[in-house]
DNA sequence: AAATGTCCCTCGTGCGAGGG
DNA sequence: CCCTCGCACGAGGGACATTT
């Protein structure tokens, strides 16, 4: 069973780099820890579906979930949750009716068996691999085969029964833990370990940050960074809608009051994507690419991309240096981070003057015409780096 | 004037080859 | 067995001509 064995290993390295007071060794240990369970998380969320009965009687119970688990309390970080809810016995919220350590059938992660086989000839290979196959008629077997130091290596895996579950306290790491493996006194093992928050993203089909909105809403937990973020988009949304006036901001209004649905819109985005903001030097940002944006408005990113440059522009939105170091696949680029101060008339007479200068101070430029190099024209070359962080652009440009 | 379609450029990633 | 390099690929921001 290598699937414990590798997790084991992983377990011992990361025991063996703490004593040794090896930084870069733990990360990685962490790291490859870390993508275990979020492999087998994604597993499990496929074995599952979308509608299951955990699921269910979380949806069904709430009301009830609720009163019996509700804390009610104001703390200042997204860590301080994190630590209140992995104190929380989530067997009351998804209906585990189990007692502590008492085994039970878990119903999403199968055991699994890995069956190496080397042969001389693909003819031997192809023979030997029928051969293993027999052995475990009826169960779901996926092989795979390579060639190295001139044999023929055939590797099998085999999906056997579901495997035993129980659920755990653990004092070292302070939560409780959904265990994976077996109790078997002769040959006790633990494939994986779920905590609250890898069943919650399990059951309710969601990633990390869904389940700890999710999680705090039930719980009655409001953390102050996110509540003062969510209230100063509140009053800038309200802010808008009753300043950003054709009486009030007249040139202002000209140049971006058919945008106002989009800036919007970037609000409803920012509350929706609360708990996905971070930390930067200007404040809490969060990040939605041209393309998602454009998607929630149903329109194209390209009609999207120079209205978002021009709220950048005036100030309404600010794009902050984040070097998060991790740009790819299911990650943010660092350049769609948005801060967005807190509206008032001073950064609004600004902007007016910035739209005058837009509409009528030399060339005329509308909102969905602004770029890069307009930018430069009329306001030079630092202002238009700040809006404009993509390297494309500016390569482009010289 | 705004929206769209198409294209361009770069970066991160995955994968296989080759070296230690 | 692990690290490094090169290469192809896809994602993403943005420009620009064209359509609505």
């Amino acid at each position: 069973m290598d699937r414990i064995e590798s997790i084991k290993d992983i377990l011992d390295k990361r025991e063996l780099a703490i004593a040794e007071d090896d930084r870069r060794a733990v990360n990685k240990a962490n790291k490859a820890l870390n993508s275990t369970i979020k492999a087998n998380v994604i597993k499990a969320q496929e074995a599952l579906g979308a509608d299951n009965k955990y699921k269910e009687y979380f949806v069904n119970n709430i009301e009830h979930i609720k009163e019996l688990l509700v804390i009610n309390k104001e703390i200042n970080t997204i860590e301080e949750a994190i630590g209140l809810i992995h104190q929380v016995d989530f067997r009351y919220i998804f209906g585990l009716d189990v007692l502590m350590e008492e085994p039970f059938a878990c119903e999403f992660i199968n055991s699994e068996r890995r069956i190496s086989l080397a042969f001389t000839t693909e003819e031997k290979a192809n023979v030997g691999v029928e051969k293993e196959m027999e052995r475990f008629k009826g169960k779901e077997i996926i092989v795979s085969s390579y060639e190295r130091f001139g044999m023929y290596i055939k590797e099998l895996v085999v999906s056997g029964e579901n495997t035993e579950a129980w659920i755990t306290y653990n004092l070292t790491r302070n939560k409780y833990l959904y265990m994976v493996g077996s109790k078997k006194e002769d040959n006790p093992y633990v494939i994986i370990s779920f905590d609250i928050l890898d069943l919650c993203q399990i059951f309710m089909k969601c990633d990390i940050s869904k389940a700890i909105q999710g999680l705090c809403e039930l719980l009655g937990i409001r953390i102050k960074e996110f509540e003062e973020v969510r209230g100063r988009y509140e009053r800038c949304k309200s802010f808008v809608r009753n300043n950003l006036t054709k009486d009030k901001f007249p040139i202002l209004f000209e140049l971006i009051g058919e945008q106002i649905p989009k800036l919007e819109t970037i609000f409803e985005e920012g509350i929706d994507k609360l708990y996905y903001h971070g930390e930067s030097k200007e404040g809490m940002v969060f990040s939605a690419s041209m393309q998602y944006l454009a998607d929630t408005m149903g329109k194209r990113k390209s009609t999207i991309n120079p209205i978002v440059n021009i709220f950048a522009l005036l100030g309404l939105l600010q794009k902050p240096d984040v070097r998060s170091g991790i740009y790819g696949k299911g990650c943010n680029n660092d350049i769609t981070y948005y801060y967005i101060p807190e509206y008032n008339n001073e950064i609004f007479q600004k902007a007016e003057q910035l739209a005058m200068i837009l509409l009528y101070n030399g060339e005329r430029v509308t909102a969905s015409s602004f770029s890069y190099s307009i930018c430069i024209e009329k306001f030079g070359q630092e202002i238009a780096n700040k809006i404009f962080k993509d390297k494309v652009t500016k390569a482009r440009a010289s």
